[in-house]
DNA sequence: AAGCTTATTGCAAACGTTTTCAATGAATCA
DNA sequence: TGATTCATTGAAAACGTTTGCAATAAGCTT
């Protein structure tokens, strides 16, 4: 006999038991069991003893859903783009983590192929989400007053806005490709370029505004700036070989992160038989696992992220317990990591 | 004068328009909102338009949550433990757009630290997702029994279950050993090390099985185990070391896991000296982004995670629409990818 | 043309919570 | 002791949908 899976009377609670269940078998009323659920609630400690062992005697479990109909949902919702770039790995363990740990919950959306940033916001507010992360992606102001309208704050990651009314947690992009410049100059090295990510890219482009305009203040006049069109690994690698295929070849090079990076660095050893450092210094951005193998040895401007996420989550908190808190810009320093990739 | 985020009332609709006031707008019942709404419900096509209409106007979206207690809540609960496996980045924009495509959102839970597998389902199950992705992770059968006594399907990504109440989809890892020992022994390789990931991880214990195995009916004695303890490239690198400081050395490695064996790679040529394939012979598994770079060339049996990810959204999506279609074991052909790191 | 199916619509009852309001009783103060 | 606060509780009204049921209209069949 095929039993069907919802009629097994197994267990003493066998469908859905819910509030008023728990309210009969203790004998109290459904907003006593609803308080006893929430600490904040008004209500004596023997009253929530008592509701609380009906409860685990049931097998009661709150229904979020309906819960989120009256108050708060608990869940953030987390748009994400860069699911090329491997960091956003440890940045999604380190967001859900922290959020869990807060009570909250990750509803993650896809923006991409067939979900633009536009419906992705929308979608989210359909789910009365009580916050919303929105990592490495532009967000138009229009967007931004949807949310606010409804009450639902909104953190940027990694992402400056030209919208004031948005809080967001970044680097400093333009410092980061200053000290690239730094570095690679006090290395004496002569001939420089700039290998950008994604086209349009705001990271990339701040990254490329910090380079070149620190080589100019230090009075080098041989540099170039070249695009790679995504941020991935071949991109590097090709681009970089194009690069040494010119007249002149550069003999410093400073990629918009580091999968690029190790893309132009096999490049350069493998394909071109140059030596990293002596013949072409590398350097990268974000510090990502893959950067500090012994196979790279790739020296890095480190992006802060796990101080990054913690930030924004810190400020989504703060923007729900408190409404009125105006927006602000949260900037963490970068770093440099020197490893072999850069001459002594 | 400081404005509150939620009565701005510039917009037409400025707080919260519902099911009622587009009823209310298009002068029509509620119902026969909520069916225009629905494409599956009988609404005549004029009605339909109507409604759409004034639900544009107004700025209406429907509430998830409230349709969420009466129906579906089109929200998926993807529980996650392998943050640190960077293939899992990828599979996530797999199952993210995948389900979005499909009209389903996903409720991402890290089932970590703060979170054991059981609350974890318990609290999918607040939630009242319509079905329940597990990746790599044992799933008691007490907690299948859970999900099924509410009508939610579960399958197991990526994970053999000893419970066959529950679909499984993942690849056969046994023999993904059996292949991995067949390509270093045709290689003429001799002396083999197993060098495996996170102790008690069933995917590490079945390619240490076929791997074993098939060396001893290919007639070799000269074999050992050895156990990382987890999947990182230092993990790899310290264990690969410890290998070789001792009596007898071995010339042939299969890691459990690509990022181990990167972490092996680069022990053996930065460290130990030696060259690879000549002197060692090494084999990863997953074929990861990484494996294929020309700083490590890993040769590896590849896991068609591209293909599971379909498969496991196709088998939850079926059991969705049919709750007595029974569990099924879908495994997946592993396939070899020939690199570098073994001699030809 | 009368009876019969079928598609479309509205009414009202869920769905499972939270929260306002008023009521009760205990505790504090003068 | 009587007046006043305060904490605790219950009743009932939301919250915004979906859906079973009955009613109506419209299209077929004989």
């Amino acid at each position: 006999m095929p039993k069907t899976a919802a009629n097994s009377l197994n267990k003493p609670s066998s469908h859905k038991v819910t509030i008023v269940d728990v309210a009969d078998h203790a004998g109290v009323s459904v907003s006593a069991v609803s308080r006893a659920f929430n600490a904040e609630a008004s209500c004596s400690a023997e009253m929530r003893k008592k509701v609380l062992k009906s409860a685990k005697q049931l097998g009661y479990k709150p229904n979020r859903l309906a819960r989120g109909l009256k108050s708060r949902s608990n869940l953030v919702g987390i748009l994400v783009t860069d699911f090329e770039n491997l960091a956003y790995l440890s940045i999604l363990n380190d967001f859900t983590s922290t959020l869990q740990r807060n009570g909250y919950h990750s509803l993650l959306i896809n923006v991409g192929e067939d979900m633009d940033i536009r419906q992705a916001v929308e979608l989210v507010m359909e789910y009365h989400v009580d916050g919303l992360i929105v990592t490495s992606s532009a967000l138009p102001s229009e967007l931004v007053d949807i949310c606010h309208s409804q009450g639902t704050p909104v953190v940027l990651f990694a992402r400056r806005s030209l919208n004031n009314a948005v809080t967001v947690v970044c680097c400093d992009n333009v410092l980061a490709g200053r000290m690239a410049a730094d570095s690679l100059s006090e290395a004496g090295y002569q001939k420089f370029a700039f290998i950008g990510g994604m086209e349009g890219s705001s990271t990339s482009i701040e990254r490329q505004r910090g380079f070149i305009t620190r080589l100019v203040e230090l009075g080098h006049e041989n540099w170039q700036v070249s695009n790679a069109g995504r941020f991935s690994y071949d991109a590097g690698f090709d681009t970089t070989l194009r690069l040494f295929n010119q007249a002149e070849s550069p003999d410093a090079l400073f990629f918009a992160d580091d999968i690029l990076a190790c893309g132009g660095m096999d490049a350069i050893r493998h394909e071109l038989g140059l030596n990293v450092p002596n013949q072409v210094g590398v350097i990268g951005m974000d510090d990502m696992g893959l950067a500090g193998t012994r196979a790279y040895q790739l020296s890095t401007v480190r992006q802060p992220f796990g101080d990054m996420v913690q930030e924004t989550v810190s400020a989504l908190l703060q923007h729900m317990s408190d409404p009125k808190l105006e927006a602000q810009e949260i900037v963490l320093p970068c770093e440099l990591v020197v490893r072999g990739s850069v001459k002594a």
